[in-house]
Formats: structure tokens, C-alpha cells, sequence
DNA sequence: CTGAAAGCGCTTACAG
DNA sequence: CTGAAAGCGCTTACAG
């Protein structure tokens, strides 16, 4: 039975709206009438019905964030922004977790929008780009995380995976590599495309070759990187160095390389991607690209909350750029 | 403009109270009604809007979860139990951050009794014992992890930590050692009290002396685990094992000890505690306590939503057990 | 500067 | 088996 609004205008001896009027700080109202009237609102611990103002002004000060794998820290590290970033802001965040699953993903999307959500940001599976478009067309705003998938409603926040990728190809050159080999991540994904073009830039600008048996796809997971390193070598010994899709897939190829007998970076060189947050502290100490995911994440927040306060401008694409951290590893 | 209850009820034909029952599948409505009702939801892509049904049934079917510290992977791993566990019976979640700032958690606590939320998982700071146990007098129930708050409307999930920092002292008085030191969490908490406790037990059983000044507080970060050793070890360097509040906190030893020369295990041992997700891919791998925080999650859930469902009922505390997993650093 | 009426999209008794 | 009325707690024009 916490305290209504009607509660407080009958204490208070003035209207419904009155109330209203002091607590969304819009009109004028007398001194002396506001003053009584906080004063009423602090006696009876009253605060305002998020679910009741909701209902007649169709926006819930909330925005809805799908998680891709939640055991991978890379959307963790995104989260924190986007949550500090709409706190800051007076939003609330609803998050839902899809496991990857394109269908879970849909039924997110559906649970937000009945929640009312103003906005969602979600790491997109790619076979949801038409259904995510039609979607976006008779719902809130969608910021989708590293997927081109232009279209009214959609803002998009980009990494600069491509020249990350080349990064790393150059520095395992660099080290004296020539049979570097890669593992990619799911198949069509622009995550995986955009490694897979940055490292084939690498590979033809100096001038090297690459069977496409060398490049293997596989989840983003450390068992899997595990999994496919121990493949890859056992068939194709002349590798000296691995370009991983994340640092998960990295951490399972060094393992992988330890079991083989191979030590890391002097008989297999590893190159991870993202930098995650123990990136430093693993055994060796991960070579990796860096995105500042943290900022990722506050970026994405900010242009959501921009389409929806101003949704008559063009929202263009926001770009983040990416970084070669040299450790250990390569 | 999404599809109303109203609009389905006068497209197949019927009143606003016949859909609600089909959506609801409560009461009798004639198959063929039915029929039609579906089909036209089915065609109109109805979707009930939740936010109107919370306004009078008071129910959102969303339970908030306040995080502490968001770049702790132990949160993490819990969170993703409470997601799982929350989407596993049709509820969503909400997520605040209280950066394990007092006051802040009593922000997160507003805005989610603010957004209506069913019920609150939160680890509460010590500091909040009083005002969360009036909190849940007028408002919806709570799960506090591990703190003994006992109160009407405030259910409880104890992991049994003093018993793990026993275990973590037996193990290490095993490998020989009898100079060992401990790294606390913040002061007065209980997360903090039950592992000196624990420690303190095994001290005793072992019939060894420890003076104050060996046991540090600080935060329980990796950076302040890394300046709390360094202190620690320079002053005492008779000092050869470390029990340490977590796995950061663990991870900042092992840098100290690096800085120091001191190779861990052999001239240091250390413990952590959390078990957290990359405790085995550290250099060297982290021997620790390891605690099942995804279980832990859901059971923190499960008891949240038997309190919302079976208010009338008792709910006992819910205990989790440790378990000592030795690896290289200890 | 302040108020009475209508309505947001549902559900809850109450009838029939 | 089905419906008309009231109401959840607010805000939005519209008056005065």
C-alpha cells in the first residue's frame, strides 16, 4: 500500500493534477502550494507509478539490452557501459539473454517490447537481419552492435574488426611468421567476415600464401578454440602462429599448444581479439586487439537515447576503433 | 501503433473480456470463439502490453537484481543463475548497479520498487541492514545474498564461507606452512567476518599464532590486492602463504609476489576464493575456494519467486556449500 | 495559478 | 459460455 498520487492531493488539499504538476516540475504553481505539496510527498514516502505513467505516455524510462553469450566477458565488459550510461540518463535496463540463439533472440526482442521498453541494443544474430528490420519498423528504436544492418530505426555502432584483424597478421609478420593460420568464429557473421577479410588483407599484402583449410570456423568458446587448434596443428604441423577470433578461442588454442608440446610464442605465436579483463593476467600474457568495450557499450546508450529524444535526424553509424596490444603471446 | 485488445476483440467479433480470457486461458470460452480470437491475435500480431496489466494486477513479472561491483566476475556469474532462473519461469529481469556504494543501492532500490518490480535480488552493502529490513516492510520481497538479514520479507541465500576459509587454511597448513597471512575484504561485512572467522578457526585448530597486523582489509580488487601484498610482504617477509578475500584479490598477490621475485607457489602460496571463470588459466592456476555462483543464482531466484508466490509461507535460508580446489598456486 | 474529465490497455468482480 | 461497468495510477488537452 505504498502511498498514490490521489493520496497526496487529498493530504495536501489540492488536485490530482496539481500533484502531478509539482512532481514533473512542468507548469506553475504557486510557491506555497508546491511547498505543501513536498512536503505531503517526502510525510508519505510517495513516489510516482513508473507502471501508471507508463500507460498513458507509452514510455517506461526503460530500454531492454540482449546479451549474446553471457559467459563471454566481452558482453559484460559492454553491459557495464550501457547500464552506467542509461543510468546516467534516468534509464533503467532490462536485460535478457539470447545464448546465441537466433529464435531466443526473437523472443527477446518480443519480451521487451511487451515490457514497453523505449529502446533495445542487441548484439544481433545474422540471421535475424530481415526479421530484425521488419521488427524494427512497428516497435521502439534498436541499436544493433557490430552488424550493418541498415534500415530506419536501427542505429548501429561499428568496430573496426577489418584493421584489427590486419594488425595482427602484421605483427605475427612482423615476428617472422609466414604460416599463420586462423580461427574464425561462426560462418556468415560480419564479426567472422570482417576478421576473415582483415586477415586476408594481411596475408596478400605480404605477399603470402594461404590454403582455405587454414582458416577454420567454430563457436566463439575456449573448448572450441581448443578443440580446433588441436586439429589444426596435429594436421598442418608447419603452423607457427594462430590468429584467434576472441580471446576465449586464444586462451583454448595456448592450452591446446601446451598440450601439443608446443610453447607459446616461440613455437606457436598467438595473436586473440578483444582484450578482455584477464586478458593480462593468463599464462602467457595475451597479444590482442583492443576495443574499449566499456565505451562500446556507452556509445551505444548514447545514440539509442538520441533516436528516441530526436528521432526526426539521421542517426549515423558510430565507429569504434581498435588497438594491437603486444604481451606475451606473439 | 501495435495491435490493442480492443482492436482484436472488434475484428473477430467480441468483447474486450472474451480475448482477455483467451490470452489468459482462464475461464470457459467456446472452442470456436476461441478459434477466431486466436486467429485474428494470430493476424493482427497481438501482443498484451504488460505495463497495462501491471497497472491492475500490480504484477510486472520482472524481478530486479542489484549487481555491486559490475567488473567483479563473480557478480557475473550469478547474474547469468538469476537470468536463466528468472527467464525459466516467464519472469524478466531488471538490473541495477550499486558500484557497492551504500547510497547507490539505495537508489537501485527506488527505481526498481519504482518500475514495480515483483520482487529484488541484492547483495546487500552492510551499511543497509536497518533500512533494507524497513524497505521490505511496504515493498515488494527481497533476497539478500550471503548477509544474515533476517526479516519478514527478506529471504536468504548463505554461502557457508567460513567453513571455506578453514579449508583454505587446513590446505595450506597441509602444504607446511605456518606464516600465513590473510588479505580481508572491507571491514565489518559478513562476507568479510566469516572468512576471518573461518581463518582464525583453522589458526587456532593448528595451534598457530597470527598477530593482527597479518590480516590486511581492502577492497576486493586485483589492484588492491596487488598493493595490500606488497605492503604486506616487505614488512613481513617471513610471511610464505596468503589466504586471499577472492580470486582478484588472489591475482593481485601473485603480480606482488612477481614484482618481489617471489616465485608462488614455492616462496608464497596463495589461496583465493570464488573459483572465478579464468581461475585455471592464470599463471600459475589459481588454487581457491570454489563456491557454484551460476547455482547459487538460481536458487536465489527460486526462493524469491516461492516467496511472491507462497507469501503465507515460511522461507528457510538457503545454504551453499565451498569446495577446496587445489591447482598450482597453493 | 488550479481543477474536472477523459483515457492509456488491461483485469476484476458481477450479471446474465 | 459471454458481456458491460468500474478502476488500476497516472497524464493530457481543455477550461476557468
Amino acid at each position: 500500500m505504498p502511498a498514490t498520487m490521489r493520496d497526496v492531493a487529498e493530504k495536501a488539499h489540492v488536485s490530482i493534477k496539481t500533484v502531478s504538476r509539482v512532481v514533473n516540475e512542468q507548469g506553475e504553481v504557486a510557491d506555497e502550494t508546491r511547498q505543501r505539496v513536498l512536503a505531503t510527498i517526502d510525510e508519505l514516502g510517495y513516489h510516482p507509478s513508473k507502471v501508471a505513467r507508463a500507460l498513458v505516455t507509452q514510455r517506461t524510462d526503460t530500454i531492454g539490452m540482449i546479451i549474446g553469450d553471457i559467459t563471454n566477458p566481452y558482453f559484460f565488459e559492454v553491459a557495464r557501459g550501457v547500464l552506467d550510461g542509461a543510468d546516467l540518463k534516468g534509464y533503467g535496463v532490462f536485460v535478457c539473454n539470447s545464448d546465441g540463439h537466433p529464435e531466443q533472440e526473437i523472443r527477446a526482442l518480443h519480451t521487451l517490447a511487451n515490457h514497453a521498453v523505449d529502446g533495445i541494443i542487441t548484439f544481433p544474430a545474422w540471421e535475424n537481419e530481415a526479421y530484425i528490420k521488419s521488427f524494427a519498423d512497428d516497435h521502439p528504436p534498436i541499436v544493433a552492435i557490430n552488424r550493418s544492418f541498415e534500415h530506419p530505426g536501427i542505429g548501429l555502432v561499428l568496430t573496426d574488426i577489418r584493421t584489427g584483424a590486419r594488425l595482427a597478421v602484421d605483427h605475427l609478420v612482423d615476428r617472422g611468421h609466414s604460416a599463420i593460420a586462423m580461427l574464425a568464429g561462426e560462418a556468415p557473421c560480419l564479426d567472422t567476415l570482417q576478421r576473415v577479410q582483415g586477415f586476408r588483407d594481411g596475408i596478400r599484402a605480404h605477399g603470402l600464401e594461404i590454403g582455405e583449410e587454414w582458416i577454420l570456423s567454430g563457436r566463439p568458446t575456449l573448448s572450441q578454440g581448443h578443440a580446433s587448434t588441436l586439429q589444426l596443428l596435429k594436421q598442418y604441423p608447419e603452423i607457427t602462429a594462430i590468429f584467434a577470433y576472441n580471446d576465449l578461442i586464444a586462451l583454448g588454442a595456448i592450452q591446446a599448444c601446451h598440450e601439443l608440446g608446443r610453447r607459446v610464442p616461440d613455437d606457436c605465436a598467438i595473436v586473440g581479439f578483444d582484450d578482455f579483463q584477464f586478458a593480462a593476467m593468463v599464462k602467457p600474457a595475451l597479444t590482442t586487439i583492443s576495443v574499449d568495450k566499456y565505451e562500446l557499450g556507452r556509445q551505444a546508450t548514447t545514440l539509442l537515447l538520441n533516436m528516441l529524444h530526436k528521432p526526426k535526424e539521421t542517426h549515423p553509424p558510430i565507429h569504434m576503433d581498435v588497438e594491437l596490444v603486444v604481451r606475451e603471446s606473439a
